[in-house]
DNA sequence: GATGAATGAGATTTCATTCAT
DNA sequence: AATGAATGAAATCTCATTCAT
């Protein structure tokens, strides 16, 4: 990568960053190509030298942060230890997400993962579920799971209880400071795993 | 109510009904007000002698089934049986939902269930989970859920699951025929409230 | 005329009263047949029984009122005294049309007076001039008026000058008391008949 | 100013012209943004690039050449003359306005003059007006006009007629070649100042 | 690479008018 | 006569995208 390119990538960076502020903001369909230049603090044609549409920078937002999420879900599948631990630590990936970016946190929760456009684009999308099945079914296989389990049902409500959780966070409607967040992590962790029910 | 205001809310039904079609067809945004016109087979102004705009379609799609399933959940909260089983009892309710109108639950999961916009809109949003978190602290009050669970968060959590079940099923990700409902409405209330963990 | 006719001449008032009002207060474009209808307290249905459209409302309006003023006119002119006092007379009759009745005269003056598509439906709309132009030429030749003077062009300054007191009271620019339409009536007279420069 | 914005500010006259010449043809409500594009010749939402809406060139144009003529108005209020002559000059201006830009004249009269809509956006309306009146009121102070002499209503009636005679050009009831301009010119000041009564 | 003027498809919404009841 | 549901033409304005400079 020469110096050329580095200003470049700069400059890319520029426009992802203003556009995760600007959809957080103002959400996907309300912001305006415009709106995204001016936050960039560049023209709005330069956006089409670096992105082929509105709809791509979306799904870059997306594509470059889910593949790093799921790289460290990934890490954590591969390290020796339970499967339990193994979803606690995906669990403390996707919920300390929303402590380290709320903005990037705001827009996929809302603009993408229902979107069944972008899924069609992002076809990494599913590679997070896999992540996380893989765990589930480690679980099973080592007996540390009951074995009544179904693992793709059981792989989806655990991701949907991290989802909604942070879907409560980008909506306001929950505590969301730090110690909350750690809590949450606890108890998504102690019911998928521990069930409500008192043993 | 007469003849004339029954004609009417036929005609109300009508446009609503095609609405939820063509929502769930091409999505909210894509649907241009002539689409849903066209699908109910009147002309497009008559839609404005019913609701005020595009976006008050959607809004009363959603609060008057919304308000249905809450209402449903109601009858199950105050049934005399344990909070197991009302979860059970509203897990099936939700999740069947999806059997008897898949069109409708499309609409509702993809254009409302994140939108801060409608949320504004519809004050009833918070009522589905305000009963569920009724029955949760009834888990708790009568021993039956473990004491270290956090109510708010094990209600969110709860509800994420049963929500990102119909979001595969919406998504086509997930099998969905009724048996496949029926294991899904089994597994989320075995993981919430068992837990994974073999005990 | 039996009492049907009685009957439907009150509600074709009502309507007409209407709006006058509502085109005062709003405008005639941004008036909706709907608002009329909704002030004469009828359906707006029953308005296209009595008017072929919302633009001939309009030229109702003005044409029954005009008339009324135009005759007003005929009469001054045809009473036997000076050029100059029937032209007060006109100006009185004008004038103090905006102490009766400031809507009507809103509406005549807001959205008559200039429009060339009114001015074809309403052939009327010349007799005012006529009249004038006649009391005019009636100075000139009894010599009581400056033989320089062109009768045409006097007419069109002497009306603009009224017109023009007119708006500047619809247009609230002008003080409208009792006494102020008094001073004007005796303005417009003295300069025009009197002129500005001392003698 | 540079290359860049003189290419732009042609760009806007063109557009603001052709606006004058389909306002002139049509009238404003019936003249569609799309019609003075066309007649511009340039794509309809260029329009929205140099104004807010197609009511907002309307009140520029009135805004400009309303401003022009009230320079002018000045000037001549300020040369050292009687109060007479200062009228006449400033009848001059507007009446030769005619003359020099029919069509503007004809939207000015026709689309603004009587518009309390345009009145609110354009505070420069009443400058003219004060002009008028400080000559008035100079006439008045020198001696040069009767005493009993409203300033107030006396400019209001001395443009009224200046607007009328306008009025009757722009709707085809005057003869408006140039001599009937500058007839027109002589009997609203000969009428005004002199007042039509033989002396 | 950078700019922003220019384009034009397209969507919502309004509302005069019609007409079945 | 009276109603108001129904129609649909029409118009403004937005904004993603292109492209000359």
């Amino acid at each position: 990568m020469n110096a050329r390119s580095a200003a470049q990538e700069e400059k890319r960076r520029l426009i992802l960053d203003a556009a995760v502020r600007v959809f957080a903001r103002r959400g996907y369909h309300a912001s305006r190509v415009g709106d995204i230049a001016e936050e960039a603090g560049v023209a709005h044609g330069l956006l089409y030298h670096y992105f082929r549409s509105k709809d791509e920078v979306l799904a870059t937002i997306f594509r470059e942060n889910w593949g790093t999420l799921v790289g460290r879900f990934r890490d954590v599948a591969a390290s020796p230890t339970t499967a339990e631990e193994k979803l606690r630590g995906i669990a403390k990936i996707l919920l300390r997400s929303w402590i380290r970016d709320p903005d990037l946190v705001t827009v996929m929760i809302r603009e993408v993962a229902r979107s069944p456009h972008l899924q069609a684009q992002v076809a990494e999308i599913g590679d997070g579920f896999a992540v996380i099945r893989s765990v589930v079914e480690q679980g099973l296989a080592d007996g540390e799971f009951r074995e009544d389990v179904d693992p793709l049902f059981a792989t989806w409500i655990f991701y949907g209880g991290l989802e909604e959780l942070l879907t409560g966070w980008v909506l306001g409607q929950l505590p969301h400071g730090d110690a909350d967040v750690a809590r949450a992590e606890e108890m998504v962790v102690a019911v998928v795993c521990g069930g409500l029910v008192r043993r």
